[in-house]
DNA sequence: TATGGACCTTCCCATGATTGGAAGGTCAAG
DNA sequence: CTTGACCTTCCAATCATGGGAAGGTCCATA
């Protein structure tokens, strides 16, 4: 049995995180010494693991909870999973295609600026520009 | 003359973030009517238009008020602003590389992952391994 | 002229994930 | 027994944004 900083360490998510995991309903409330601490057993590492393991690869807080929701129902068919991973491959190619959009605007602008001495910038030009900018606004961020 | 609403038609920002932005010092306070309404003319319209497009182009809050500041002094050089733009198109490269791997790693489970009714499932099984994920986990997020 | 509705004002709250700190209790080694 | 490193809870801040309440203003129309 470990105490919360053990667990920390042991499972890559800070103490104050675990916490506020616990909090939030996402993991269980873990036990309790006669003192009030906290304790972790290797089950509860490795759910810990799980959770820092799924955001590291993008999962949003919810459908992390759903992934372990799938994780402790041993009767769940691995097309569930599947599909969940494949809405999150989708999100993330959502997201770099927006931030590639936005970094060919912004070369654009950075290979007609001059680069030198003189004031005249095509990038703040654009920026303050008059036109609606229309085409990249219409992006949400 | 406008008021805040017309102001934040005209320039694609909210009302809302208009009078956060000034509170916090990004742009300067708008002038008042005798009955209190912000007072918005084209200048201040361009002002808000340009913040809106430098955020669309991904650049933080931060650096945008270093192009205003940029912006706002005709004697700056250009290459100043370039250099601005380039670290934001850096910034985002290395966004972008960064959710390319995440989209990577979990492409690479979703392929080895059946997908039918069987509960057995390579990515619940990656995501709960004992194994200490040291790889991708040191990617800061 | 009164009234209604669409606007404006300020102020507070919530988000999501995380970090920081303060005040106080506990544990283990010296 | 003291010291320092841990733990506990609670409260606050971050960043950019949206939501809403309570109250004032403007204008067109009845």
């Amino acid at each position: 049995m470990m105490n919360i900083g053990e667990a920390a360490a042991a499972s890559g998510v800070s103490a104050k995180m675990i916490r506020y995991y616990e909090e939030t309903g996402l993991i269980p409330p873990a036990g309790r010494t006669s003192s009030g601490y906290r304790t972790y057993g290797p089950k509860e590492v490795q759910i810990l693991r799980f959770v820092r393991r799924a955001r590291d690869l993008g999962f949003p807080m919810e459908k992390v909870a759903d992934l372990l929701a799938l994780w402790r129902d041993r009767s769940r068919a691995s097309a569930d999973v599947k599909h969940l991973a494949e809405a999150q491959v989708q999100a993330l190619e959502a997201r770099i295609r927006e931030m590639q959009e936005m970094k060919a605007a912004l070369q654009h602008l950075v290979h007609s600026c001059a680069g030198d001495q003189r004031p005249d910038c095509p990038i703040l030009d654009d920026l303050g520009g008059h036109m609606a900018s229309a085409g990249l606004s219409a992006m949400a961020r």
